[in-house]
DNA sequence: GACAGTCTACTCGGATAGACAGTGTCCGAGTGAGTACGG
DNA sequence: CCGTACTCACTCGGACACTGTCTATCCGAGTAGACTGTC
């Protein structure tokens, strides 16, 4: 009953991406050092986003990261799920059809009563994931900016030269 | 992004449990036997069940397990919580507030966005879950009965002798 | 000054160890039913 | 026949190994900018 730790990572990373302008791109390295990640496990969990099509990877020596699509088209449940490797909390393994006392399988079609309501758990948890898209958080996040954080954050930006592709 | 196998397990145990009559109890044995389920680990699970409150123990020669509480009572989530270590799914380390960027501290007053969306639907989960109770679970398992399960059921039971109690 | 060739610094990607929780198993303390014995 | 003391089989509870996943790290293939030398 735990996501892995590079779910937070992930999203913020994500985030991030979304606020800076199009067709700009950013190292994983400084992504990583911007949220004060160690950067080689972080380069881990990208790779899976970009196995997902989630972002867009460029290699060589001004390559970077960027989102592959628009903000407004990735769900926070695409991200998660790209990040985790196991895609459901709850696993039912049929375990009414063991034990001494089962019927024979041909009456267990209808799907067991507790596995119902878990999964209908699981579902609504994903239908609150998947409802809120990235656009929606970038929105959020810009209605109530924490103050000085964007100007630094364009600073370090300038500073360290970390964007590429404009 | 996994539970626990023994969530399925505690879950249709409780179940049994709350079908057997009121005083009743049952060895851990003859419940992990009669769901076809190696008895050392699933009495670990059990022991969390106690622990919880949940279920109550008789040791002893003629010892085993009942219900504490009425099935009314129980809800879902109670018995996946007490079998659950970790008790969220996400888990927000505060990684805005690191980095070269962040702010002071005095200024992350409210919640990240993004953990409050994933703690939404953390919370929509639970809700679910919570407003399902054993005997919710008992009623529909009532209502659609596995033709024959019910008649192996007490003829096994009858035959091991493995209810106490009575 | 412009251009071609080379070099180098930097990037992603995957392959490789280590840490931790979940899994699986076992044995000991405790208890009450069953039994043997005495009244 | 009834009461009592004993034995012992059976129970839960916790202590002890094992396994798979998550975490953490490193190095190689590949690329584009930077530099140098020439025309
Ligand atoms: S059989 Fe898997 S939850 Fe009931
Ligand atoms: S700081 Fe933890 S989710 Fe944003």
């Amino acid at each position: 009953m735990q996501l892995s730790e590079t779910v937070e990572w992930g999203l913020h990373a994500c985030l991030a991406l979304a606020m800076m302008p199009k067709g700009a791109r950013l190292p994983a390295r400084a992504l990583a050092e911007y949220h004060g990640i160690k950067p080689s496990y972080f380069s881990k969990a990208m790779q899976k986003l970009v196995a997902a099509g989630i972002i867009q990877s460029v290699e060589g020596r001004s390559g970077g990261l960027a989102m592959a699509k628009p903000a407004e088209d990735v769900s926070l449940l695409q991200i998660v799920v790209a990040l985790e490797d196991h895609k459901t909390f709850f696993r039912c393994t049929e375990i009414r059809r063991k034990g001494p006392c089962a019927a024979a399988p041909k009456h267990y079609r209808t799907p067991c009563n507790i596995a119902r309501v878990m999964h209908k758990a699981d579902a609504e948890w994903r239908r609150v994931l998947a409802t809120t898209s990235l656009a929606d958080l970038r929105q959020s996040a810009a209605a109530e900016p924490i103050p000085g954080v964007d100007k630094a954050t364009q600073d370090w930006l300038a500073e360290t030269g970390a964007v590429r592709g404009l």
